[in-house]
DNA sequence: ACGTATGCTGTTACCGCTAACATAGCCGAA
DNA sequence: TTCGGCTATGTTAGCGGTAACAGCATACGT
């Protein structure tokens, strides 16, 4: 280092600054900090040094102005705060980290409304792609989706019509499979403790083929029971009070999640009732702090992971099957019975 | 609607576009789009109807390289599958929620050169602020900080030197207190069980006070235990039964967070233990989660709201404290002492 | 020697939008 | 009537980069 760091530059560095320190043109100088083109070494090294004694970092508003290309993937998804959006992030951000290409996340709340103005938001940054969680947006956010010419994955869910391509579960089959296995494990008394969120259309989906394979054995939800807002754990503990007291002849618990149903587990067991023979219990989403409970929950992995490197793969154009767009890519997930069902 | 929305646009829309169809300028329409400046409300109207028919969104890339703003801010933070991050998140939403600002998320996995190349990439387009987890970064990612001109806001500790401002609680002192309300209730055998991450610098300092807190009393920890990896609930009950069986004689595990804890904590229940009477444990972090479990852990909050709300009001230069940035605010967790320290 | 391929660097014209200033019409006061 | 002072709109000149092409050595085959 010859000349010492600049330390306190009056205004933000431009190309032009770190052209004039190194003597050569605005366009060398954007060549090498691309890697792009040919560059004689000694040039490149000159310029390098400079940049880095100057601390230029260059301005990519510019740059995707100039080049209409942005290395943004737009995210979309409804929370933060249960485990599974993160580890679809984490699919994602797996799958993009070798691309150029970057995530950039925003949150809906579950409500549609919010849903459109983040999409709007986020279009408005042209990015290369979006990924959006479900397949139920508001009128005038579909035709955004429909409109911004490029690729969408809509993802998690597979029941329904998506823009372009979707990646995702059957919920309601996950519903209808769970159903089956409960029926056939000999249970018939059997309750839903779920969350009350109008717009979870996933949880509703799976309570839809839930009840519909009860329907054709036969069968009915003897009792249900919603909840909204608080601490998981603790809400499943509550519920499974509330519903063992009014409808103690139920038999089987079927949560909408693994989170409320760990905690009607821990209940169950503190109450020392006879799980999985007296009382079975299942949940939904295979999340990992099943790993750690005194019992292992039923559940149904819903492809958390798989979900995310897949989208953020058809995004990236890297994805196996050969065709652009509007491909519905079904994962399926597993049933793991745990200790929580019978046989 | 006279006339019927385009379906097929074969480019995207510019403001032009919009300006031909409602004949105005683009300047005109550009004001309209930002609620700008004196606007007929007859022309208002015809511009709206136009945008809205041609489903035009506008081009922030274009608007930000020419007005010299960017409504983005940066957040950066090194992980999103423990609690702790997404609750700060939702802080720094809420308060950012009517200032015009976004706040975009970048994750570093805890590490300091994802963290450099995270925070260069993020800095390129320019954005109104920084909010970026802990004290310690590498060289360079210091100097973009100090050189980019704008609020940077360190989050969670307060234990170092920030660039800017800083806003959180000091571990050091929080470990510290713990281990005095520990001896204090009369536990002499103690046993520090955590994640083994060599950058998570706030365990490493609350394990630094804690330890200088016994230290002081005289005392030193007769057994630790590390993990990475896996599910925490699962590594807790896993490294609790390590410890026991190695050092009997422990009466009080402190945990590095609440996660591990609470698996520590199902096992020693499910082993019959007398807690807190025979063996205490405490956590850290106050996560929701703890409310559901069968008894209460200790543990402290670790005011991640709080923290988020703050660092998102310095941003937006709407924070109580008048001064123009420079400051240190610090916090204050309170100890919960639960159900599983003795007194 | 000549034409031409090749490697490196510079020039020009935008990308889509907005700040700043310019202009036109209209009102009321002098 | 004339003139300032509004209001509503248009015009001009960039913002900081990059695509595309132009230019100029040097190397090389014939």
């Amino acid at each position: 280092m010859s000349k010492p760091p600049i330390t306190e530059p009056r205004r933000t560095l431009t190309l032009r600054d770190v052209s004039e320190a190194s003597g050569v043109s605005e366009m060398t100088v954007s060549r090498v900090l691309r890697h792009r083109g040919d560059v004689s070494d000694s040039t490149r090294e000159r310029v390098l040094e400079a940049a880095r004694r100057l601390g230029y970092v260059p301005n990519k508003i510019a740059g995707a102005l100039a080049s209409q290309r942005v290395n943004l993937v737009a995210v979309i998804i409804p929370s933060l705060s249960n485990m599974v959006f993160p580890e679809v992030m984490t699919g994602i951000s797996d799958t993009l980290e070798d691309t150029g290409l970057q995530p950039v996340v925003g949150v809906t709340n579950y409500s549609p409304d919010r849903e459109e103005s983040v999409l709007y938001e986020m279009l408005s940054w042209r990015p290369s792609g979006v990924i959006i969680a479900g397949l139920e947006h508001t009128e005038a956010a579909q035709a955004m989706l429909a409109q911004a010419g490029i690729p969408i994955v809509e993802i998690m869910d597979i029941d329904g019509h998506p823009v372009d391509s979707a990646v995702g579960i059957s919920h309601r089959r996950a519903g209808r499979q769970m159903a089956e296995a409960i029926i056939a494990a000999g249970y018939r008394n059997i309750a839903f403790l779920g969350t009350m969120m109008p717009h979870d259309h996933r949880a509703r989906k799976r309570l839809e083929g839930f009840e519909e394979a009860l329907a054709k054995a036969g069968l009915s939800l003897v009792d249900r029971e919603f909840y909204s807002g608080g601490s998981a754990l603790l809400k499943g503990r509550e519920m499974t009070e509330a519903v063992l007291t009014r409808s103690p002849q139920v038999d089987f618990l079927y949560y909408s999640n693994d989170m409320i149903g760990a905690g009607g587990l821990l209940y169950c067991l503190h109450k020392g009732l006879d799980v999985p023979g007296q009382i079975g219990l299942a949940g939904f989403n295979g999340v990992e702090l099943l790993d750690g409970l005194p019992r292992k929950l039923a559940t149904m992995d819903a492809c958390r992971l798989e979900i995310g490197r897949v989208a953020a793969e058809i995004i990236a154009g890297k994805h196996a099957s050969g065709t652009i767009g509007g491909e519905v890519i079904e994962l399926f997930p597993t049933l793991q019975k745990g200790d929580t069902i019978r046989g």
